[in-house]
DNA sequence: ATGGTGGATGCTCCA
């Protein structure tokens, strides 16, 4: 049985429990990584997502911002909690599942609205947590470990991974420093791009839709925001990947939609 | 060129 995995920016775990259990009953994946949950630990709705059949639970909260969370229906033990730049701002699980896989839960800052890190302390974070995350995993890990990488990664990296490259080379997300940053990242152990594995440049492809659009399926100007990445022991085992842009569509929908992929374990 | 929406929080921050 292969193993699905989804990642999803919920934007607030507590307002969209309906929408999660929906996509554990439509979806059924194994395990579901979660960015942006906006919920402090114990408050966090462990009990309803157990009762669904996720009953182990790494969950990385604070109050009111970022917090991410790794659910699963079978097995993982808690990899270490990491910080980034000095901060306490729950961007980051780990999780060891079956078979020695090591998974990675990245919620990478949004980096603000100046694309410029003197004028704009928000950008100087994400470029640095980009950096850090960068040099980590060149020192402590290697190419040859099976890895799992997803997250809300805040870089839409290709030109066909947004609605118009021309127009967002000077917008946070699709700038060549952003991409630069990304690609020595994903350089460090030589991470695939699970999703392109299964769907290459130049097919237009998003996971996020601004919720300040009139209509954000008219006008569909998307950015692919939301990342899996795999190691190359793994490359050979990626049984497909998938958007679920119909979610946009739901009630009170995140402005993010979640990604799975399926690999062979 | 501008402002548009949404979530958590508590009279404003963040995305």
């Amino acid at each position: 049985m292969p193993l699905r995995l989804t990642t999803w920016n919920i934007n607030s775990v507590r307002l969209r429990l309906p929408l999660l259990l929906r996509l554990m009953q439509q979806e059924k994946p194994d395990v579901i990584c979660l960015q942006e949950i906006k919920v402090e630990d114990g408050l966090f709705p462990r009990e309803a997502i157990a009762a669904a059949g996720y009953e182990h639970q790494i969950v990385r909260g604070m109050k009111g911002y970022n917090g991410v969370a790794i659910l699963s229906r079978i097995p993982l033990e808690r990899g270490e909690d990491r910080s980034w730049c000095d901060r306490a701002d729950s961007r980051h699980a780990i999780a060891m599942l079956p078979g020695n896989i090591e998974l990675h839960n990245f919620y990478i800052p949004s980096g603000g609205d100046i694309p410029d890190p003197v004028q704009n302390a928000k950008f100087a974070h994400k470029l640095q947590f980009l950096d850090q995350v960068t040099d980590w995993l060149g020192a402590e890990r290697k190419r040859s470990r099976p890895m799992i990488l997803v997250g809300d990664l805040n870089i839409a990296p290709l030109e066909c991974d947004v609605w118009s490259h021309k127009q967002l080379l000077d917008v946070v997300s699709h700038t060549p420093i952003e991409v630069e940053k990304l690609s020595r990242l994903q350089g460090t152990v030589e991470w695939v791009d699970a999703v392109r594995h299964f769907a290459p440049p130049p097919g237009k492809l998003y996971t996020w839709w601004s919720y300040r659009a009139r209509d954000w399926l008219a006008s569909d100007r998307g950015r692919r925001l939301d990342h899996v990445w795999v190691t190359p022991p793994l490359r050979k085992n990626l049984r497909s990947a998938s958007v679920l842009r119909d979610a946009r569509g739901w009630q009170r929908a995140s402005d993010h939609v979640p990604v799975t992929i399926e690999l062979d374990t």
